[in-house]
DNA sequence: GTCTATAGGTCGATAGAC
DNA sequence: GTCTATCGACCTATAGAC
C-alpha cells in the first residue's frame, strides 16, 4: 500500500478510536494526517470508501498480532489469542476501540456487514483450532464462538467503563477454565 | 411522564433502533411521532437532553420487562432472564438495539457512562441471585457476569448479521449449561 | 403547547491551480 | 499528488404567530 494511503488509515483509526465512527469527520482525518480533505477524496472517492478501507486496515493489524502470537502449549496460546483484545496498551486499546465502533455500526450499515461477518469468521476458525489441538473433549467451534463473543462483550464493558481490565481478565480465564477444563 | 413526552420518546426509541444514536436526528424523530421539530426543543431543550432522557426511557423499559419474568424453576427463571434480549419481537429487537447503542455510544460519552454502568450492576445482581436460588456450587456474580456479557456479544452479532438469532440462543443455552450444569 | 419559517452552522464533496 | 477555495445539502436551534 502507498505510503500516503497507510498514513491516512491509521490517522481514521485513531479518530474512530477517539470519536467514533459518529465523529468520523473527513476533516478530523485530514487534521489528524496533516493534509488537506481533498486528498483523503483523491485517494479513497468518498467517506464511505475510507469507512471500507478502514476496517479492512484494522483487520490487517488484527491478523498481524494473531501471527505473533507463539506459547508452549495449546491451552496457553488460546489464552493469548483471546486475551488480544484485552490488554492496556495504547494500540491494542485503539484497535480494540475501532473494532467495536465496528461492530456496531454495521448494525445500521449492511455494507459493513459481510466484511465483518468474514473477520469474524476467521477469528473463530482460529481459535477452535487451537482448542482442537487441546485435545479437550469439546465441541471446538460452540466454545470458539462462545468465548470469542465473551470477548467482545467484555472489551465493550471495559471500554464502555462498566468494568475493570483486570475483572474482564479474570472473568475470561474463568470462562476458559469453564469450557476446556 | 406528560403523554406527549413519552409519545416524543418513543418515535425516539424507533428512530435509533432504526437509525442508531448516528441516526438520531430530531427532524427524523419529529416526522416519526407526526410533530414539528421545535415542539421537541420546547420539551427537551435541545438534542442532548433529547438522547439522556431516551436512554432513561430504554432502561425503564427493560425493568419492566424483568419484574414480568416468572418461571416454575429458578433456572427455567434464569433461561428468561437472559434470553430477554434475544427475541424475535418487534419490540425487542427494537429495545435491544437501542441498549447495544447506549453501549457503544458510552465508549465516547462520558455522560452516559454511570447510569450505564448502574443499569448493568442492576441486571447483574438480579440473574446472581437467581443463580443463588438455583442452588448451583458457584460463585454466584462470576458467573452473572459472564453471562450477561455472553448476551450482550450475542446479541451484538445477532444484530449486526454475523450470527442467527437461533444460533446465538443456542450458545447461551450451552453456556448456561456450562456454568451452573 | 404547537406551529411555520428561517437563521446559522457544519460537513461532504468538487473545481481548478500548481 | 496535493493544495485552496467554495458550493450545496443537511441539520440544530430559535423567533414569532396562534
Amino acid at each position: 500500500m502507498p505510503e500516503r494511503q497507510q498514513q491516512i488509515l491509521e490517522a481514521a483509526v485513531r479518530v474512530i478510536a477517539r470519536n467514533g465512527v459518529r465523529g468520523l469527520r473527513v476533516e478530523k482525518i485530514s487534521a489528524e494526517a496533516g493534509i488537506s480533505t481533498a486528498l483523503i477524496y483523491y485517494h479513497f472517492g468518498n467517506r464511505a470508501g475510507l469507512l471500507r478501507h478502514t476496517l479492512e486496515f484494522i483487520n490487517d493489524r488484527a491478523a498481524v498480532y494473531t501471527q505473533q502470537v507463539s506459547a508452549e502449549t495449546p491451552r496457553a496460546e488460546l489464552e493469548l489469542l483471546l486475551s488480544r483484545e484485552l490488554q492496556d496498551s495504547e494500540t491494542v486499546r485503539e484497535n480494540s476501540t475501532a473494532w467495536g465502533e465496528l461492530r456496531a455500526s454495521a448494525v445500521f450499515d449492511a455494507a459493513l456487514r459481510e466484511p465483518l461477518a468474514e473477520s469474524t469468521r476467521i477469528w473463530v476458525g482460529e481459535v477452535a483450532e487451537v482448542i482442537e489441538r487441546t485435545k479437550a473433549k469439546v465441541d471446538a467451534v460452540a466454545v470458539a464462538e462462545r468465548l470469542t463473543t465473551l470477548v467482545e462483550g467484555l472489551s465493550e464493558r471495559w471500554l464502555s467503563g462498566s468494568m475493570t481490565l483486570d475483572r474482564a481478565q479474570e472473568l475470561l480465564k474463568g470462562a476458559i477454565a469453564r469450557e476446556i477444563g
